[in-house]
DNA sequence: TCTGGGGTCCTAGGACCC
DNA sequence: TCTGGGGTCCTAGGACCC
C-alpha cells in the first residue's frame, strides 16, 4: 500500500500560516512576477479563480471580494516544506519526497496497523507541528493513492484522509473520479478517451489493454495496470541527480540592452553551476536562450538560442559565465525588446566521473577550493553575499515583486513581529 | 501595461555496427 | 533469380507532472 500526503492549497497555506487573520479569507498566490495565479485558497476558488488566471485578467474580481494578493515566496515554501517533510520522516523512512506540497509513504509494512488511524495521526501532528493542513490517500498503488487522496478532499474533508482497502471502495472512488483528473492523463490523453466515451476513471481501469498499449504506449500501460490495483511504480527514496538544469527567468521590464541581458544571464549561470555542485555534478553542455514577448503582437519578435559544448564538463561558476557570455555574443541582436532570458545546462555526470583533457593547464583542485568557499560563505551569509562582478549590482532586469511576504523562518531580519 | 519556472519519460526514425 | 538478422546510439518531438 501507498500514501501519498498533499497539502492543502500549500503556497497559501503557507502565507496563512504567519497571518491568521486571513483564516477563512481568500487568499491567491501569483507566479514570479506577478504574472498569473499559481495557488488559491478554497475561499478564492469558490469565487471561480482559475488556476493560471493572469492577475491583470482578474484584477477587478480580486478587488471586489479582498481577496489577499501575495507575489510568490519561494524561500517560505521550501521551508516549510521542508519541516513537512521532516514530521513525514518522523513516521516512516519509507518516504518519496515528490514535489514540494507532496510525499509518497511505503505503507505496506504496517500491515497489521489501522491505516486510518495512522493516517489520522500524522494530519494531526503535521498540522500541530508546521501548522499546514494536509490531505492523506492510500491505496495499491500511486496513481490509486492520488486518487484517494482526491476523493478524500471532496468527500472526507473532515478526517481528510481515504483508504482504499476494498474493491467496492476502488469502484466507488474510480467511478467518480472524472478521467481528465486520473495522474498522467493530460489534455491530448483526455480527448482521444472522451473520443471513445472513456468520461471517468473506471471506464479507463476496464478497457482493453493491448488497444491502450497502441496509442498510449507503455506509459498508458501501466497507467492502466495502475488503476487496477497492480502497482507499476515503487518508491522512490532516493532522489536520481538531475539530468539537465534550468534557470531562467521573465524581466520585470522589457530590455533591450546588451548590458543588462549580460547580467542576467550571468546571474543565471551562476545559479545552474550552484544547483550542479549542490547535487556533486559537472555539465558537458551549455545553452543560452533570449526571447521577446511573443503575447505582444505589435512586437518585432525573436528567439535567439544557441548550445555551447564544454570540452571537459565543470561545474565552475566562472567558466560558464565565460561561455555563456560568448553565447549570448552571438544570439544578441540589437534592437528588440526581450522579455525573458536562461541557461539551461545539459550532459550532465558525476563530478567522480569527469573525464579530464590531457591539454588542459587549469589547475581545478586550486579553483575547486574557491568555489566550495564561496558556497559556504553564500549558505551562511545569504545568497550572492560573494559573486562574480559579471552577474551585475544594478539588477534593473530584476522580476517585479511587489507583494512578497517577509521570509520569516529563513531571514533573521525578517522574523514574525507579534507587537511593536 | 500586465501572461511562470521548472522537470521527467517514452517513441520513432535515422545512422551506424557486426 | 536471389538481397539477413541482429544490435546500439542519437535526436527531435510529444506526452505528462508539480
Amino acid at each position: 500500500m501507498f500514501a501519498i500526503v498533499d497539502c492543502n492549497n500549500f503556497y497559501a497555506s503557507c502565507e496563512r500560516l504567519f497571518q491568521p487573520k486571513l483564516e477563512h479569507q481568500p487568499i491567491v498566490v501569483l507566479s514570479n512576477n506577478d504574472g498569473c495565479v499559481i495557488a488559491r485558497s478554497n475561499e478564492a476558488k469558490a469565487l471561480g479563480i482559475k488556476m493560471g488566471a493572469p492577475a491583470f485578467e482578474i484584477q477587478t474580481l480580486l478587488e471586489q471580494h479582498q481577496v489577499a494578493v501575495f507575489s510568490s515566496n519561494y524561500a517560505l515554501y521550501g521551508d516549510i516544506s521542508h519541516r513537512v517533510m521532516q514530521v513525514l520522516g518522523r513516521f516512516t523512512p519509507a518516504i518519496e519526497i515528490y514535489s514540494i506540497d507532496e510525499a509518497f509513504l511505503d505503507v505496506a509494512q504496517l500491515a497489521f496497523t489501522d491505516l486510518e488511524t495512522y493516517a489520522s495521526t500524522m494530519r494531526t501532528t503535521v498540522l500541530q507541528q508546521v501548522g499546514i493542513p494536509t490531505t492523506i490517500g492510500i491505496a495499491a498503488s500511486k496513481t490509486l493513492a492520488k486518487a484517494a487522496n482526491r476523493y478524500a478532499k471532496k468527500a472526507c474533508k473532515t478526517t481528510g484522509v481515504f483508504v482504499m482497502d476494498t474493491e467496492a471502495k476502488r469502484q466507488e472512488v474510480l467511478e467518480a473520479l472524472p478521467v481528465e483528473d486520473v495522474w498522467g492523463i493530460g489534455r491530448k490523453y483526455q480527448v482521444w478517451l472522451d473520443a471513445h466515451n472513456i468520461k471517468t476513471a473506471w471506464q479507463l481501469s476496464n478497457t482493453n489493454l493491448a488497444w491502450i498499449q497502441k496509442k498510449m504506449g507503455v506509459v498508458g500501460l501501466r497507467l492502466v495496470k495502475e488503476l487496477q490495483g497492480i502497482a507499476c511504480y515503487d518508491l522512490e527514496e532516493q532522489p536520481a541527480a538531475k539530468q539537465g538544469i534550468m534557470t531562467s527567468r521573465s524581466f520585470g521590464n522589457l530590455i533591450s540592452e546588451k548590458k543588462l541581458l549580460q547580467e542576467a544571464i550571468a546571474t543565471h549561470a551562476t545559479r545552474c553551476a550552484e544547483k550542479l555542485r549542490k547535487q556533486h555534478s559537472c555539465c558537458a553542455l551549455l545553452q543560452v536562450f533570449i526571447h521577446t514577448n511573443a503575447y505582444r503582437k505589435q512586437d518585432a519578435q525573436y528567439h535567439g538560442v544557441l548550445s555551447i559544448p564544454i570540452p571537459t564538463a565543470t561545474d565552475s561558476t566562472s567558466e560558464l559565465i565565460q561561455l555563456a557570455m560568448s553565447a549570448l555574443d552571438h544570439i544578441y541582436k540589437p534592437g528588440f525588446l526581450y522579455k525573458k532570458a536562461g541557461v539551461y545546462v545539459s550532459e550532465i555526470v558525476p563530478r567522480s566521473q569527469v573525464q579530464l583533457s590531457l591539454f588542459s593547464s587549469k589547475d581545478r583542485g586550486k579553483e575547486q577550493q574557491l568555489l566550495e568557499a564561496m558556497d559556504k560563505i553564500n549558505t551562511l551569509m545569504g545568497r550572492d553575499k560573494v559573486r562574480y562582478a559579471a552577474a551585475g549590482i544594478s539588477r534593473k532586469w530584476k522580476l517585479r515583486q511587489e507583494k512578497k511576504s517577509p521570509c520569516y523562518t529563513t531571514n533573521v531580519n525578517e522574523l514574525l513581529r507579534i507587537k511593536n
